[in-house]
RNA sequence: GCGGCUAUGGCGAAGUGGUUAACGCACCGGAUUGUGGCUCCGGCAUUCGUGGGUUCGAUUCCCACUAGUCGCCCCA
């Protein structure tokens, strides 16, 4: 085996596209019901939007990206997230010119170059939404609604809503400098990384997992004490929305996203995943600055992005059955060229009826067929051999019950139409 | 980007410094000639991730690379 897909990434192969054909689907119907239009940007955008969108300091842009010179020598991206993109595509179509607020989704590939790890790849697939244009708290619980919905859709349990305010980068600015001034006597007492993200991102150090850095953190003080009024009141309705809607949340004050264009609301959707590390499923917030950012009109935004992977994991990890429909109706078995030559008509007319339906290619004998027969789980196989054209009969046989009969050559559509309930 | 573990047929998995690399599943064929799921029989890796080294000789020892996996960083 020469070949083999690039590091992070994989194939999903039959068996596995039906699970994703179904999470489609009831993405697709919430989003109906929800009143969200699909968006389908390009995979790779110029270098800079994302620079500018996702934020030029964050992880992200500083050493995940999938950038690469194109033969016209511009600086392009594979999109490492979603919502830059949309962003992209709302300004530049001006769609802030059409009614407001404008509700958008996604679902697509994302690329991020990063060490693999269960629940994590170079390419993966993440579904979002994106709202422009309201300053409503209670469309940033429609939000979290949506995600809460698909999870219940899918069947998947015990998903817990962590929300925290991050208010405005002015107020972030002033309790980041707090929060250094606090940790900064400790210093020497701290671990080594925590250190290191002193300055970087001080809020990193609150859910170090060292001992004493612990113990340090635990005093440190907590940004919902830093809101000013309006960010104080805003979110306080966030959370009088979920309670209405009862949806449960835990706030956690240090929570805080790995992009720079959120402000106010932030949160993440988490579920245990047993043998994974990656137990966030999903993340959003509030993004007040950045459709100016991107050029456009002062406009607020709000949305989330899910990991379409990890909730599969998720699913699986909950033993979650997400139906499939991959059911064989009918399979054709034959004896002799004749019956064979038939055969093809009967195949075809079974199919144009509506029927899954299939035959042997392989030259197989009647036990073969038999059995290929019964390794796709046909519900019945029709039996046709010459003394079944000379008396213009043929055998009908459940694979189920293993119940055979015999009828007319011509009612054979009608009687398997009516046996499937097609 | 850093550290640990792993790498044998389509899948799972045993094994040894040296004549023919177990086994299970799957797959293909057969068990008196036109009928599946059970049973029985037969077939199915000139080869043990790639490259190099040690050795008379390596799939088994060493090194590098690649990939997978777990942890850290960070995230979906």
């Amino acid at each position: 085996m020469s070949y083999r897909v690039p590091r992070g990434t994989f194939d999903i192969l039959p068996e596995e596209v039906n699970i994703w054909h179904y999470i489609e689907r009831q993405v697709q119907e919430i989003c109906r019901r929800y009143r969200y239009r699909e968006v389908r940007t390009p995979l790779f955008e110029h270098t800079e939007l994302f620079v500018r969108g996702v934020g030029d300091t964050t992880d992200i842009v500083e050493k995940e990206m999938y950038t690469f010179n194109d033969r016209g020598d511009r600086s392009l991206t594979l999109r490492p997230e979603g919502t830059a993109g949309v962003v992209r595509s709302f300004v530049e179509h001006k769609m802030y010119g059409q009614s407001l607020p404008s509700k958008l989704y996604y679902f697509g590939p994302m690329f991020r170059y990063e060490r693999p790890q269960a629940g994590r790849n170079r390419q993966f697939h993440q579904f979002g939404i994106e709202v422009f244009g309201s300053h409503d708290p209670a469309i940033d619980v429609e939000v979290i609604a949506v995600g809460m919905d698909l999870f219940k859709s899918l069947g998947l349990k015990e998903v817990e809503v962590e929300i925290n305010s991050v208010a405005t980068p002015e107020i972030r600015q002033n309790y980041f400098e707090k929060l250094i001034e606090y940790f900064t006597p400790y210093q020497e007492e701290l671990a080594k990384d925590a250190r290191e993200r002193l300055h970087r991102n001080p809020m990193r150090i609150l859910d170090s997992k060292d001992p004493r850095t612990k113990e340090i953190a635990a005093d440190a003080p907590s940004i919902l004490d830093f809101l000013d009024e309006e960010c104080l009141s805003y979110f306080n309705q966030v959370k009088r929305y979920l309670d209405l809607l009862e949806i449960p949340y835990r706030v956690n004050d240090r929570l805080v996203r790995g992009l720079d264009y959120y402000t106010h609301t932030a949160f993440e959707f988490v579920v245990d995943i047993p043998g994974a590390q990656a137990s966030t499923i999903g993340g959003g917030g509030r993004y007040n600055g950045l459709v100016q950012e991107i050029g456009g009109p002062e406009m607020p935004g709000v949305g989330f992005g899910l990991g379409i992977e990890r909730i599969i994991l998720a699913c699986k990890a909950q033993g979650v059955e997400l139906p499939i429909h991959d059911q064989l109706d009918c399979f054709i078995v034959t004896i002799g060229e004749e019956a064979k030559l038939h055969s093809i008509q009967l195949l075809h007319d079974l199919r144009q009826a509506g029927l899954a339906c299939e035959r042997d290619y392989l030259d197989r004998k009647v036990k073969g067929q038999m059995k290929a027969a019964d390794r796709e789980n046909a519900r019945f196989v029709v039996i046709l051999g010459e003394e079944e054209l000379e008396r213009k009969e043929i055998n009908v046989k459940s694979l189920e019950t293993g119940e055979q009969e015999q009828i007319p050559l011509d009612t054979v559509v009608d009687y398997l139409m009516k046996k499937t309930l097609k």
